[in-house]
DNA sequence: GCGTACACGGAGGCTCCCTCCGGTAAGCTC
DNA sequence: GAGCTTACCGGAGGGAGCCTCCGTGTACGC
């Protein structure tokens, strides 16, 4: 994305950059269906030039998403050297659900992107995601701690339905928990 | 719902049972999202006949429900009937989620309406759900074949999550297939 | 048959999506 | 530093949806 960088004139990078941190703001508060004028309006740029910029809703989510990967990045080394192999896996994929939840709606997006097989900038965003699930699932089957019919990719999708249910309807209740309870029952070896 | 139906005018039942046909149709084909005006149109009537009958979307969207309850009702006697004790949670979690699923989208109000303490036109659509689980879930229990420490509420929050995972992204893929796996796991009881 | 209360439906205000185009100023050249 | 080119800006505007209000019409009790 952002093609040659150097083309780009310093008054729409400006705008550009103002555009994704408005609208990371507005998606945090609002949810993935926030307004886009709102955001142009916030931005003080007119509607134009938030379309210019950005195509369509999922281009500027999936800007939006890229300023926050580096959060996951952390949290992946995080998790690879705190937690015992045992409980990797597991926490692991909180992180990804939670990833998935800070923005309200966002893992219906992500999720489309998912099974789409050409490469939506979203699609672009989870590649890295499902890669580390890999890495962290490959670990555990070695270790015995998890079945090994399971694949990232049904992993990564469990944690958007967590990161759905936890985010649908009203906010703050524990409705995401017993699922997950049941979820690792569900990928775990042995018992 | 409905209060006293003897109240009611002719023409203001005709119209009402006229919008619930054309929205149900509407929802089938284009999800719980799909314009209340449309609607309205196709039903041959203006705006405000619809809005007075159903003050608001969800209001519209329980009274379809209805008119569908009686096919899971079906469903609840056909899996007591006809599947043995060891797979019958599974088949009626699989009716409940494909109930879920006819009408894309309509798994999120529901889950609100699971959430929710005050009684929503859409809450007490799901009670009769959750209880019929309840059944059939105390049932495996007994036999062996269930988790003690899963709920009825846990498992219509699960089958509420695949409807959603399906009905996400493009149609026809079976994206929730893997998860749905791991669910099955997760709540069987045993090794 | 008459009167009234109930129900109808469309106009209209608001928001949002997205496009198009005339104007503006950034940045290169000399 | 002046001037030109062209990338970029931003707002007007058409289309759609949500929902409300109110003048009109008509079903039904008497």
């Amino acid at each position: 994305m952002a093609s040659t960088d150097r083309a780009m004139r310093a008054d729409a990078r400006k705008n550009r950059d103002l555009l994704i941190a408005v609208a990371r703001e507005h998606v945090r508060r609002h949810g993935v269906t926030t307004s886009l004028e709102a955001i142009a309006r916030d931005a003080g740029v007119g509607p134009g030039t938030l379309y210019r910029h950005f195509p369509d809703r999922e281009c500027l989510l999936a800007e939006v998403l890229r300023l926050e990967s580096d959060e996951l990045d952390e949290a992946r080394d995080r998790v690879a050297r705190e937690v015992d192999v045992a409980r990797r896996l597991d926490a692991w994929l909180g992180e990804v659900e939670q990833h998935m939840a800070t923005y309200r709606g966002l893992s219906g997006p992500l999720v489309g992107a998912l099974e789409g097989a050409e490469p939506t900038p979203l699609g672009l965003a989870c590649q890295e995601m499902i890669a580390t699930t890999e890495r962290f699932l490959a670990e555990a089957q070695e270790a015995g701690v998890a079945r090994t019919d399971v694949t990232a990719h049904d992993l990564v999708g469990c944690a958007a339905m967590l990161a759905w249910l936890g985010s649908t309807g009203p906010a703050g209740t524990r409705q995401a928990d017993g699922a997950r309870d049941i979820l690792r029952h569900g990928y775990r070896a042995g018992a």
